[in-house]
DNA sequence: ATGATGAGTAAGCAT
DNA sequence: ATGCTTACTCATCAT
C-alpha cells in the first residue's frame, strides 16, 4: 500500500483513472523527484492498468463482432424466405399463365384447322368469314401444324 | 521448485499431466503420508492445471462458434445467390410467355373477328372457313370483348 | 467436485 | 511506447 504513495506521505497519488488517461508530458511532470524504481514501478503500473483496458477492448470488439454476424445471418435469412416465396409465386403465375397459354393454342388450332372437318360442325355453331393474320408466303402452306410462329 | 517435490527428495512426482488425468481414487492414493498442508497444495494444483483446460476448451468453443457463425452466414448467401438467378431467368421465362400469351391473343381476336372488316382483305389473304368452338348460347353475341372467357 | 465463463495479468507481436 | 491478442489464473456461478 504505502509504495503507491509519493515522498510526502499523505499525498492521494495518482488514482488508475488519472494515470491511465495521463499524457506522457504530464506523466513525466509526476515523475520529477522519484526513485529510479519507483520510476519503473509507476510507469509498470500504468502499464498494467493500459492493458486492462486493452482486455477489455477486446473483450468488447468479440461481442459485437458476433452479435454482427449473427445480425446479418437473420438478414440473409430473412431475404432467403423473401426471395422463395418470390420464386414460389412466380412459379404458380408461370404454371398458371402455361396453362392459359395451352388453353388459348388449343382454341386458336381449333379455329384456324376447323374447315378440315366440315361435316361435324355443331347445330349451333356459327360459320365465320376470316382474313389471316399473315400477309407473307407462308399463308396456304402447312395445314395443322402452328400458325404461330411468326409471333414466338 | 522444491514444494513440488514429495517426502522423498529424488521423485519426480507427479507431471501436470499426470495430475490433471488422476482420478480422484487415484488421487487420493498419493495423498497417503503427506503434510495436510501438501494435500491442499496439491489439491490445488490439480484444480488450477483443470482451470487451465477449461479455459483453453472456453477459447477453441469461442473459435469454433465463429467460424460456424461465418460458415452458415457464407451457405445462406449462397443460397440467396442461387435464389436470385432463379428468380431472375424465371422472370424472363415469365415475361417472354406473357409477350407470346398476348401475340396469340391478338391473333386469336383477329381470327375470330376477321369477319367484321371483310372488305379490307389483303392481296394475297386467303379465306377460311371456321367453327366456332364455343357450342352454347353466347356464341353470338359481343363483336369485340374476348371470346376466351371460358378459357382462363 | 467439476465445468464454464468474465475479468485481470503478463508475454509476445506489430506498429 | 502503444495497442492488440493469447494463454493463464482466479473468482464466481451452476450442476
Amino acid at each position: 500500500s504505502f509504495v503507491k504513495r509519493e515522498v510526502g506521505e499523505n499525498a492521494p497519488v495518482l488514482s488508475d483513472d488519472e494515470l491511465v488517461a495521463m499524457s506522457v508530458r504530464e506523466l513525466n511532470q509526476h515523475l520529477r523527484g522519484l526513485t529510479k524504481d519507483d520510476v519503473v514501478r509507476l510507469k509498470q503500473r500504468r502499464r498494467t492498468l493500459k492493458n486492462r483496458g486493452y482486455a477489455a477492448s477486446c473483450r468488447i470488439k468479440r461481442v459485437t463482432q458476433k452479435e454482427e454476424l449473427e445480425r446479418q445471418k437473420i438478414e440473409l435469412q430473412m431475404e432467403v424466405d423473401k426471395l422463395a416465396r418470390e420464386n414460389a409465386s412466380m412459379r404458380l403465375e408461370l404454371d398458371a399463365l402455361r396453362a392459359k397459354y395451352e388453353a388459348l393454342q388449343c382454341f386458336a388450332r381449333t379455329v384456324t384447322r376447323g374447315p378440315l372437318s366440315p361435316g361435324k360442325v355443331a347445330p349451333t355453331s356459327v360459320i365465320t368469314i376470316v382474313k389471316s393474320a399473315n400477309h407473307n408466303s407462308n399463308s396456304s402452306s402447312s395445314p395443322s401444324p402452328s400458325p404461330f410462329s411468326a409471333l414466338s
